[in-house]
DNA sequence: AGCGGAACTGTAAACGTTTCCAACGATCTC
DNA sequence: GAGATCGTTGGAAACGTTTACAGTTCCGCT
């Protein structure tokens, strides 16, 4: 069981190399022709080799996803999302994790190699040596987050101003005035723009008091930590907003351990809405960012570009949506809208609610 | 900033092309030829294109792993600990949906296209066109999970009796005597292994009344609707086995959808240790079958049969172990062991405690 | 009958790299 | 000083495919 190459095959066919290649590929050739041919390949077994093709044509069908912590769920639903789109293509996607040993410049800077003709690229942080190298690369990009303004890339983006204004819009609603924001790390792309976006949204409502606290990182234990400093301090406050999933469900670990009964005492958001967050007990309010449209839509600006190398940059935000659960409502049957137990899932049992963002 | 190659390095450099292959691979030549090269290619900014190296050189330097659904946070582990290895060994993984698609048979025959140097498998179901499939290849593959034993395959397994041993001897010592199955489809590999093994580990304790459910799959949804047919039977056990967390999960929401209290009604016992386990409220028992490690040794398994493709076939059994949380321990201080509260993470705040297998 | 063109085919040149092989000068050995 | 040996080099052939190009055949048309 060798390799069978189309040299045999075109000579198990009585053809030449050309008009076997023609045959396979659906090029002009004769009926006569191609019945021969294929005829040969399926007896022979031959399957055209990919590495090849690919330095023959000079793209490999290969498009890659690099994100830094696949640990997250959110990623792993972008990732699934971007796979079903690629694969749908014709296009294998290969998984470069930034995490491990290399940087994501580190990353772009491999696309040099061409061992794919495009990359989605989820940066946590975006440096200027990022920026460079993003800008120097002539392999297309489609990157997943915020970028610089006058960067022309192709971005798609979450609309982390909304989705706080959404949380805190809630909140108030919920009659809650002393807000502790729990962010992630501020020097991230995400903490950076969520720490903006709740200052901004906290504008709208001058009788809060509010306070932020940044966690070490967006996981459960840096959630935990953060949010047990937040409520030991001398004045408590009555809601937790919580930069993710995660650092939420940290948050309701904490308050837990402390004796403090969520909804009642504490209220706790998240963002991302992953499905922890509807595993969770009580399921934990998180905005939805959209993270299954966002993978899905980088992985079609990524195709239109390959498709069309000079079109112009787009930029796609997604709406988040707020999805309620019991983390956040106190009182569930005395909110103007319907009881959220009205529209329980039928896999869990879980009422949740959803808003538009 | 289009292609430089490996020509224009060696005119640049004054010397042929076989000598600057040479001295950026570390070949033999003169010192004074590596240095006017590296220049060469430092200035005109060279890297090698990944597509021809990989035609010339018959290697892609890319592993694939192939599984089903992405979707189950156990794949995502073993996903993640197969990418550290792989990366650090300087290959490329490429992810294989099996789910969207091509059915694990396509896959294997894909790897006739030798895009990639080996592939890691994880199928949820084994056919015989899937066997003979993998034996037609030549590419090396390793299957995460278990095969019929007669097939010659480096293959890393669970040990599905050994964990329904634990489970089913851990719920014995909580005095549970009435103990409901529920399985997912007993058609895939996971399902009919354990299958087999509890009723295996069911033997060893005489006393035992038992039955089994088979929800329609592995998920949260489908182990709610199964669980909650067992729960509203006319005779009710009073313990839940599920084959998985997710199973396990709908089983404690169909529970509490029925008015019933965990544990103190019934218990509830999951499979993996995923992470949605030990974030679910009580905490779910459960077995974590090392996932991180199946990953990390059938990672290490390919690499060691791609650099000796003739070595004997290995297989590789991980050895389960038993954590027990919340979900199945109704008196916590009267056990034979410490207090799980003894042994809490400090992230979480939450009870658990680890048996070996 | 001659001619233009359509339809098809084969030869050979690519794609960018690695590597075999022969050739070279310099050094060493007897 | 002749030959062997060593270290280094460049030409050219690969790897398996696609495709430009030129050639062939055949057909219909005038």
């Amino acid at each position: 069981m060798v390799r069978v190459t189309i040299t045999q095959v075109a000579a198990h066919a009585g053809v030449s190399v050309a008009s076997a290649s023609r045959a396979l590929n659906g090029q002009i050739a004769s009926a006569e022709t191609v019945a021969k041919v294929q005829h040969a390949a399926a007896t022979l077994g031959y399957v055209a080799d990919a590495t090849a093709q690919s330095l023959k044509r000079g793209r490999t069908k290969q498009l890659a996803y690099a994100v830094a912590d696949i640990g997250n769920p959110v990623y792993v639903e972008m990732m699934s999302a971007i796979e079903r789109v690629v694969s749908a293509s014709g296009y294998r996607l290969v998984l470069s994790s930034t995490g491990t040993s290399s940087s994501s410049v580190d990353v772009v800077r491999d696309l040099g190699r061409g061992y794919v003709d495009g990359m989605i690229l989820s940066p946590l942080r975006v440096t200027d040596e990022l920026l460079t190298a993003l800008a120097k690369t002539p392999t297309p990009v489609v990157v997943l987050g915020r970028l610089p303004d006058d960067v022309n890339l192709d971005t798609v983006r979450a609309d982390s101003l909304t989705a706080m204004r959404l949380v805190v819009g809630h909140l108030v609603a919920e009659d809650r005035r002393d807000i502790a924001f729990v962010n992630g790390p501020v020097d991230t792309t995400p903490g950076a723009f969520r720490r903006d976006g709740f200052a901004a949204a906290v504008l709208a409502h001058p009788l809060l008091t509010t306070r932020s606290v940044d966690a070490e990182d967006f996981t459960i234990s840096a959630g935990y930590a953060a949010a047990r400093q937040v409520l030991e301090g001398d004045r408590r406050p009555d809601a937790i907003v919580a930069a993710n999933d995660l650092i939420g469900i940290g948050a309701i670990r904490a308050a837990e351990d402390l004796g403090l009964r969520v909804p009642h005492e504490i209220v706790v958001t998240g963002i991302d809405n992953t499905e922890l967050a509807g595993v969770v007990r009580p399921g934990l309010t998180s905005v939805d960012l959209g993270a299954e449209e966002r993978g899905r839509v980088a992985a079609e600006l990524l195709l239109a570009r390959i498709a069309e190398p000079s079109r112009a940059a787009h930029t796609v935000t997604v709406a988040p949506s707020l999805v309620v659960r019991g983390s956040s409502v106190h009182r569930p049957n005395t909110q103007g809208h319907a009881s959220p137990a009205d529209r329980s899932t039928e896999a869990t049992g879980l009422g949740e609610e959803r808003a538009a963002g």
